[in-house]
DNA sequence: ATGAAAGCGCTAACAG
DNA sequence: CTGTTAGCGCTTTCAT
């Protein structure tokens, strides 16, 4: 790879100005066939690549859209079996982003969050990118907020705005505390339930804590008792901290709940396979619940009922959102969405498959 | 959004030059703590974000890996059933990638392709990228051979060289053809199975060619007779297709095969569904053996003996590839790596769960 | 440890 | 339709 042509080499192999091999990549249609082909036949002999960097730098804009997410891989889960669920969430946004930015005509630069510093990756996208969407709690605030002055930049998730500062960005969400709402009211009201035993994170975040809150208010309405706090906290919600939050709430003194309502799917997957390996048959014996709506929720046995989260749309909205800012309306007021979301009603409380969705969204 | 302060801005409001601005941000310790921070304040107030094309320009490099795939999605498959299995394949990739690229410190920039003409994203990414992998029969030979003079590139799956022209690419696949086989042994050697009916595609395509290759292979060498062509193609390999094909087979005249050996594991779960609803027992009256391990294989009923490609790793080693080149090594020989697969021996044939690795390596 | 100056390769008016 | 001419914002010697 020795130096690489410019478009000098080319203008000047094909006998043209420099700006006329510009041109027949900017807009083909404003220079003559014959000159175009002769200059394309010499970028071709030449190897020739135009420069992203220098058409960005001239053009100020870079075609690019990014998205910037936590970084969710446990450092040598090699074997990964969590793994393939644990990433779905951020794989599905990648999709929907990818899929939408495409339509648009940009390509999706992706960088899970590394630690700070001045010359951290998320400032590396920053630079290199049009607009922007972040995944909630992935990037400091204080960063945000300096590069939100220059970029547009959509939250994803998380709450509106944790922080003032940051309350003149995009915003969209799913409807986690009316789908766990509806889920649970779903449960009280047409299976009669009572005990119900909510299982969620033990760290703060603000997706599972407006889950817990649509549970607890299903309960409230329905007069039904419940502790201001989750009945367990698991620190990651994987697969085996399900099955093994199955085990406590089994094993544990007092009666056995009626159902387990899990704060993702993940649990209550592991949850099924503890059952079964106790021997209790769900939904006989016992109900449970999942959240997110992954791939697998549809496939164990018995199904999973559960809130079907629309993670490629959400990816897909970020694009609508940035593409709109990045076209005429920068000025336009913070818009917040939030995407509605699918109660799916399967075997796993009892019910044949159905779904209904719920919800609601602005704009 | 007003002009983007750059580099003078800073320099001038902190009372530096232009080069000190750029020295804080490339070797932060290459510059004494307290005009560093008298720096970065003035960056703060300003909103300074560095441009990634100025940097790249000047540097002569991105710090960005690409990643090209071809365009899977149907135009508006919304409500997406196949969808979520369909695009595992490139999900997986581009989690490698990611994943292996943040450990080299690149960012990774991906795009489905498009159209042709000299402004398509593929040259956009190559542009943008100091090197990048391409999923095989996603560019056109002719503009990949001019990029690769120029980049790095590292070819995904598919044959070594479909083109003499690409022979000094990298490439990386799996072991398509050896992964069958000694699936296909397994049914033939292990469970005494004769009558196996291979369903494979209908395009041509490489891997699939390749896999069906190990089946006949294996059929070969145990004295068992197979037709030069697969029992059935399908058009798209989807799980309604594998349903279709199941119902052919078994509805056909003649005897009904012992086996199904699908060239992929969406169209083995569809075939699972269409012989529970014929009321055929897997695998008492039937065995059904899929390939790839996505993630639906294991938790289907029952478990799908498969063979599981390691499409996570494909990523990680395209990187490697990728900065190997980037660092040192830019005149290297080509490499071609084959990713050993593994036989997933499920229940689906008859196993518990068992699983063997088998193909071979270079590098 | 810091500054000065020369590009990096392209786009975008503006002429012609 | 095509050529000329300025930059775009940063990195990078080379001095100091």
């Amino acid at each position: 790879m020795n130096a690489a042509p410019t478009v000098y080499d080319v203008a000047e192999r094909s006998g043209v100005s420099i700006a006329t091999v510009s041109r027949v990549y900017r807009s083909p249609d404003s220079v003559r066939a014959a000159t175009r082909e002769r200059v394309l036949a010499a970028a071709r002999e030449l190897g020739y690549v135009p420069s992203g960097n220098a058409r960005g730098l001239a053009s100020r804009s870079t075609g690019v859209l990014g998205l910037c997410f936590p970084d969710y891989s446990d450092p040598d889960t090699v074997g990964a079996e969590d793994d393939d669920a644990a990433m779905l969430y951020s794989d599905q946004i990648i999709r929907g982003m990818e899929r939408a930015a495409r339509r648009h005509g940009y390509a999706l630069l992706i960088a899970a969050s590394l630690e700070g510093g001045p010359e951290n990756l998320v400032a590396k996208v920053a630079g290199r990118v049009d607009g922007f969407a972040v995944l909630a709690r992935t990037v400091p605030t204080e960063e945000l907020e300096v590069i939100s002055r220059r970029r547009p930049v959509v939250m994803l998730a998380g709450p509106r705005a944790q922080d003032p500062s940051l309350d003149h960005l995009d915003h969209v969400e799913v409807a986690n505390e009316d789908g766990q709402y509806q889920l649970t009211r779903h449960l009280l009201d047409d299976h009669g339930l009572r005990r119900l035993a909510y299982v969620g994170l033990a760290d703060d975040s603000p997706d599972v804590e407006a889950r817990f809150r649509g549970f607890r208010r299903a309960c409230r309405e329905a007069g039904v008792e419940t502790g201001d706090e989750p009945a367990l906290r698991m620190p990651m919600m994987t697969q085996a901290e399900g099955a093994h939050a199955a085990d406590l709430l089994c094993g544990g003194a007092g009666e056995r709940p009626e159902a387990f309502v899990f704060a993702n799917d993940q649990m209550a997957v592991g949850a099924l396979q503890a059952l079964e390996r106790r021997g209790l048959r769900v939904p006989d014996d016992i109900v449970v619940t999942g959240f997110d709506g992954i791939p697998l929720s549809r496939l164990v046995r018995p199904a999973l009922t559960t809130v079907r989260q629309p993670m490629v749309r959400l990816g897909e909205k970020a694009v609508e959102l940035l593409v709109r800012r990045l076209t005429g309306e920068r000025e336009a007021e913070p818009v917040s969405l939030m995407l509605p979301v699918g109660v799916a009603r399967r075997a796993s409380c009892g019910c044949a498959d159905e779904e209904t969705t719920t919800g609601f969204t602005d704009l």
